[in-house]
DNA sequence: GACCAGGCACATC
DNA sequence: GATGTGCATGGT
């Protein structure tokens, strides 16, 4: 077996050991397209639980209307989202955000579907405060777009299993995925989010690392953080 | 009371 | 181009 044959089974038997422990967990976490955008920007840096409570601050406020979002004043846009952190920077990325909704495509996801994944991918990157996790989180889980999403726990993972240095930068870390695992938006949808789960139920309490769902495929008694 | 979370932009060297 | 720093709340 050459030795892509068995990064591709790496990889695989990955994937299948996070799903026989989650089993299909069906993300993104948000009920519209407009509301997995404007989480992907909300959630940067932040716990999910954060973020949650500042979506539904802000759907009370607006129904998560674009139009009625950028009607507040960055006061109240702000006080909205308070509870993710950041909420002056994040402010003022949701107002770009939705500023560049409206003006190219009219507040229209489905125009937005339209459009090609590497051109999508070139303008939301255009933004400021859209960087390659959060541009490739919208393109997925937003808009359907094959193209898989690079975390910090991706991160770790690929670094603890010798598959890359952690490095290594978001392209390589992507295209690492991309050229060895079927080219399947379900997969790369399932793959990302049973990663984060991992990392957030294993990663961040050294203990629990025993019962992690990787660690029959990791060297006996190394950290599991890199 | 530290430490961390599903990043990113900007300054500095 | 690599490295450091500010942004800020809420859970463990």
């Amino acid at each position: 077996m050459s030795s892509a044959d068995t990064l591709k089974n790496q990889l695989i038997l990955i994937f299948q050991k996070m799903f026989g422990h989650f089993g299909p967990l069906n993300w993104w976490p948000g009920d519209s397209p407009l509301e997995v955008m404007l989480g992907a920007i909300l959630t940067q840096n932040t716990a999910w639980s954060n973020v949650e409570k500042a979506l539904a601050s802000l759907s009370q406020k607006t129904g998560l209307d674009p139009e009625k979002i950028r009607q507040l004043s960055d006061v109240e846009l702000a006080a909205c989202i308070r509870s993710s952190g950041y909420f002056n920077q994040k402010a003022k990325k949701l107002r770009v955000f939705l500023t560049y909704f409206h003006d190219r495509y009219g507040d229209s996801i489905e125009a937005m579907k339209e459009q090609p994944l590497e051109r999508l991918r070139d303008e939301l990157l255009s933004l400021h405060g859209i960087g390659p996790e959060t541009a490739d989180s919208i393109l997925l889980y937003a808009l359907d777009k094959l193209i898989f999403v690079v975390d910090a726990y991706t991160r770790r993972i690929l670094a603890r299993h010798g598959l890359m240095h952690h490095t290594a930068d978001y392209h390589a870390m992507q295209d690492l995925f991309q050229q060895n695992i079927p080219p399947d938006i379900s997969l790369y949808n399932e793959y990302h989010a049973l990663i984060v789960n991992t990392g957030k139920d294993f990663c961040r309490t050294k203990p629990l690392c025993d019962s992690c769902p990787l660690r029959t495929l990791l060297p006996p008694g190394g950290p599991c953080m890199p």
